[in-house]
DNA sequence: ATTATCTATAGATCTATAGATAATGC
DNA sequence: ATTATCTATAGATCTATAGATAATGC
C-alpha cells in the first residue's frame, strides 16, 4: 500500500485517465467502478474516497478524454508541411478507427452526449465549438464561408469515422469510407 | 388476458417495434426487459416465451429499426420533384435530430454497432451497403465517382446528425450544423 | 493522529426461471 | 388439453457504505 498524499493524487489521476480511455472505447456507461479500479491497481472500495459518485468520475473522465484526444491530434499534425492535410489524414485513418481509446473525444462520445445529461451535452458543445474554431484557423481567415466549410468538414470526418467503426475494420467498406472521406475533405477544404 | 395464438404474434411484433424505437433512442443496452414489456402492456415474466434471451430481442429490434427508418425516409421523399434534395432536407432536419426513435437506424445505432457483437456489425454493414446503393441511384449511374460521392454524402449527413444531437437542440450550433450540412451535400451532389 | 487503501457487505437493478392462472382450441 | 400471460423469486452484477488495516506526517 502506498499511502502518502502524493500517492493519492497520482491514484486519482490514474483512475481518471484509465476511465477516459475505457469510456471512449465502451461509452460512459461501459466500464464499472470495480473494473476501472482494478486496472488502476486498486480495489473498488477506495473509489468513493476519490469521487462522490460514479457520475463525478464520468464528468472528470469526459473532460480528460476531450483534452487527451485534442493533444493527440495536435502532436500528430504539429510541424507538418500541410497542417490541414496532416490533420485529415490522421483523423480519417485506420489507426484512429482502431484506437478510439486514445482518439478524438468528439467522435467517441457523440452518442453518449446525445443520450446523456444536460451537463454532458453542455461540456460537449463547448469542446465542439473549440474544435470547429481550430479547423477554421487551419482553413483560412474567419469569414462565414470558411466557418461553414469547417463545420461541414468536421461533420464528414466524424460521420466517416463513425461509419468505418460501425462496420468494423474487417469489412472492406470500412477502409473505402475512410479513403473517400480523406480525399473529399482535402479537396473541399482547398476549394476556397 | 388475451390468449389466442394470433394475440401472441401481435404481442411479439409489438414488443419488437417498441424495442426498435427505444433502442434507437437510448441504445441497444438502454431499455430493460421489464420496461419494454410494460410499454407493450405485458408483464416481464412472459418475455421468455417470446425470446430465448434479451440478445435475441436486440437482434430482431435492430433489424426492425433499420427497416422502419428506411421506410420513413422513402415515405418522406416519395413523389418529390427533386428526390435527392427531399432526402437531404429530411435527413438533416431538426425533426430527425429530435426523433431518433422513428429515424434512421444507421445513424442511431452506429456507436452500438462499433461497440457491439460481430453479428451486429455484420447486419449493420449489409444495411449500410444497401443505403449507399440507394444514394448512388439518386446521384446518377454507377460509375466509381458517383459511388465516392454517395459515400462522402452519407458520411457528412450521419456526422452532422450525430454532432447536432450531441450538442442538443437548445444549442444554436445544432441548427447551424444541420443547415450547413444540408447546403453542402446538395451542392456537392449536384457537382457531378 | 491522520489518512489512503482494503475487506466485507448492504441495497438496488437486471436477466432469467418456475409454477400458477385463465384463456383458447381440439 | 394446450398455451399465453402473470406472479414470485433466484442469481448475477453494480453502486455505495461501514469498519478494519497499514501506511504517512505532525
Amino acid at each position: 500500500m502506498g499511502h502518502s498524499r502524493d500517492d493519492k493524487a497520482k491514484s486519482h489521476e490514474r483512475i481518471v485517465e484509465i476511465a477516459a480511455v475505457r469510456m471512449r472505447e465502451a461509452g460512459t456507461a461501459g466500464p464499472g467502478v470495480a473494473e476501472i479500479m482494478k486496472e488502476a491497481g486498486l480495489t473498488h472500495g477506495g473509489f468513493y474516497k476519490h469521487f462522490s459518485s460514479r457520475d463525478q468520475l464520468v464528468a472528470e473522465a469526459v473532460d480528460a478524454a476531450f483534452l487527451d484526444g485534442q493533444r493527440a491530434l495536435i502532436d500528430s499534425t504539429d510541424g507538418a508541411d500541410d497542417q490541414l492535410a496532416a490533420f485529415v489524414d490522421t483523423y480519417a485513418s485506420a489507426a484512429h478507427r482502431d484506437g478510439p481509446g486514445s482518439g478524438c473525444g468528439i467522435a467517441a462520445l457523440a452518442a453518449d452526449a446525445a443520450r446523456g445529461s444536460d451537463a454532458l451535452r453542455d461540456a460537449y458543445g463547448q469542446r465542439l465549438e473549440a474544435f470547429i474554431g481550430r479547423i477554421e484557423a487551419m482553413l483560412g481567415d474567419g469569414d462565414p464561408e470558411v466557418r461553414r466549410r469547417a463545420v461541414v468538414s468536421l461533420s464528414t470526418l466524424v460521420g466517416g469515422l463513425a461509419l468505418a467503426r460501425a462496420v468494423g475494420a474487417e469489412h472492406a467498406l470500412s477502409d473505402e469510407i475512410l479513403e473517400d472521406v480523406r480525399d473529399a475533405v482535402k479537396a473541399q477544404a482547398f476549394a476556397g
